[in-house]
DNA sequence: CTAAAACTTGACGTTGACGTCAAAGGCAAG
DNA sequence: CTTGCCTTTGACGTCAACGTCAAGTTTTAG
């Protein structure tokens, strides 16, 4: 498929495709005239890439972790950042935990004072 | 206490202390001579900032939640935002515990591949 | 008193993941 | 053949949360 394709599949602009492959998180074959084609398991890379990006890795690591990510083989080294970048994850779910707790708590607060409205007995 | 002081205890820069001063997150008295004066309570503003920062949220966002966050008290407009944000940040530990798992996996593969080396029975 | 450390405002720099525009070539439909 | 959409590369723009530097003032230590 062309990238217009992928595109609408994925929901990521072309320009963010484009910029990926820059990247080299993304490849892509080309077509006699040049143009990019994309198999379909591009589809699953893409959205792979889009849930590293949301966990807050950037280009460079989500680079270094695709491979094993894809095929499932990670040399030593490699397994020592994938438990780095686990840590980190797990850090920060435990803080959006708190957070979201935390505006949980005001919510709450809120609607009891709705139902006794004003002056507490 | 300084600006200086509040930095240290917050492990935030001066810079940072006063850009949240410019997006109106963090109030100061002045001494005489101009310099900026902050309660002790303001230890666990900045630390609620960034906490909501962490979390993901812009500046806009946090300036329109902090008053509620910190009385407790809200509007039912204000309300609905913070609504908003919590199921932001529901969505987002979701997605992260998915992200999370999916290393695990590989983790665990990488594992088991370790204890049973190279070729499988 | 004086030197060092801390503080002030102002302004420009940085970084990452794209957005946006321009100029040109490619491709299917009528 | 041409019209209109898709694609290409290249390059500059954006935005947020600061970093960094400059030049001057204030506070503190000795």
């Amino acid at each position: 498929m062309r990238i217009g394709e992928l595109a609408d599949r994925t929901g990521v602009s072309t320009r963010a495709l484009r910029y990926y492959e820059e990247q080299h998180l993304l490849a892509s074959e080309r077509s006699p005239s040049g143009q990019r084609t994309y198999p379909e398991v591009a589809v699953d890379r893409v959205r792979l890439i889009q849930q590293l990006y949301a966990a807050g890795l950037a280009s460079r690591s989500i680079v270094e972790l695709l491979p094993c990510v894809v095929t499932g083989v990670a040399s030593p080294e490699l397994l020592d950042r994938l438990a780095v970048q686990r840590a980190r994850i797990d850090a920060q779910i435990n803080d959006l935990i708190d957070t979201r707790d935390r505006l949980d708590q005001i919510l709450v607060a809120a609607a009891e004072s709705a139902h006794r409205p004003c002056v507490p007995m």
